[in-house]
DNA sequence: AACGCGTGGCC
DNA sequence: TGGCCAAGCGT
């Protein structure tokens, strides 16, 4: 543990082992009287250190990799402003790059360009700019977080604490805003890291080590960024590009990477719901959302049964991660006094509504 | 600790 | 096509 610290704070240059060589001869060959423990001591540290220079050479750096490799031209990486780093780590939560690249990232920077004009804004105009990115809490803690602070903070205790920032998103706000020499752990780190050392289920705990282990505390904004590209271009859960890997050479668990980390299937159960919608003058009743699905988004009502004089439309369904939903759609052309929001078709537009209740709406 | 939480890319 | 998965967080 000493020599690994050792190693990290002092760059081994190559007249430091010829020095080391030199020592060691000199204690073998004129038998200093150094004690056992001392020669073996001395002896184990300049075997480590040729060993980390075998495998630095042996393993072009991250570094190196990054500036040949690297995804540059991704906004983010080329801001200082925390709030821009902000928002593209909280919209890429569980979302691919390219889907908050080509659709989200631009026009909510456009509409909200700084924490101060996302705070002054109404919710719902928030949500309205989130309507299709799904997670839709993460719009209402990214609302929240803005009313709360007028920057943000480096510390990461100070970060973890505002709504909507966990462990991963500030760890990445530090690294990437403020510089910070911290690894982030999020899907390409973790799966990079169960391959390497060969883990199959590992504790968050022990990939946090393993991270923070493995960290390039110089260059922590390009040690993390290229993790990433390299879990997203190269150590892809099926089919890894191991041959265009600079982890190859260390890799253990490059032989049968399917096992790391091993997968466990979930079944999705199916729900099944009635939709009731009353059309009055071709305006339809809508109600907002309150509970934690959907959050905020409007959308048309659900019902334990429907009215008998109701008509039927037919059927929608809606893959969601963790269910199947199957909704029976029936209309009823009256004016029901318990709807109290009525909406006709360019209203509905400016409202922030979500898939299913899109694939509703084109139904009637 | 194990769930609930959306949508779309990719094969 | 259906199923897996994605820059996770809150409870």
């Amino acid at each position: 543990m000493i020599i690994k610290v050792a190693l990290r704070c002092v760059e081994p240059k190559l007249y430091t082992l010829i020095i080391g060589f030199y020592l060691v001869l000199l204690t073998f060959i004129y038998n200093i009287r150094l004690n056992y423990v001392m020669q073996t001591h001395l002896c184990n540290i300049f075997k480590h250190l040729i060993q980390y220079r075998m495998h630095k050479k042996a393993t072009p750096s991250l570094l190196d990799w990054y500036h040949t490799h690297g995804r540059h031209e991704l906004p983010w990486r080329n801001t200082e402003d925390p709030y821009h780093i902000y928002l593209s780590e909280v919209m890429l939560q569980q979302t691919q790059v390219k889907t908050v690249l080509e659709r989200f990232y631009f026009p909510f920077l456009q509409r909200f360009p700084s924490l101060k004009t996302l705070g002054d804004a109404a919710l719902d105009d928030v949500l309205k700019m989130w309507e299709g990115l799904g997670y839709y809490t993460r719009a209402k803690n990214l609302h929240k977080t803005a009313t709360l602070v007028e920057r943000l903070p480096s510390d990461i205790d100070a970060l973890i604490a505002l709504p909507g920032i966990g462990k991963n998103t500030a760890h990445a706000i530090a690294a990437f805003a403020f510089g910070q020499p911290v690894p982030v752990m999020e899907a390409n780190v973790r799966r990079i890291l169960c391959r390497i050392f060969a883990l199959q289920t590992p504790a968050p705990k022990d990939l946090w080590d393993k991270a923070y282990d493995l960290l390039d505390t110089q260059n922590p904004f390009e040690h993390n960024q290229a993790m990433m590209d390299i879990g997203s271009g190269i150590c892809l859960p099926k089919n890894p590009k191991c041959t265009l890997c600079p982890f190859a050479s260390i890799c253990t668990g490059k032989q049968t990477p399917q096992r790391y980390p091993l997968k466990q299937k979930k079944t999705v159960p199916i729900r099944e719901e009635f939709i009731m919608v009353y059309r009055y003058n071709d305006r339809l009743s809508l109600t907002q959302r309150k509970g934690k699905f959907l959050h905020g988004l409007w959308g048309f009502e659900s019902v334990d049964v429907p009215l008998c004089a109701a008509e039927y439309l037919g059927e929608v369904t809606h893959a969601y991660t963790h269910f199947k939903l199957v909704c029976k759609v029936y209309v009823y052309d009256e004016l029901d006094k318990e709807q109290t929001h009525y909406f006709n078709l360019s209203e509905i537009r400016k409202l922030a509504i979500s898939k299913v209740d899109e694939k509703i709406l084109k139904l009637l």
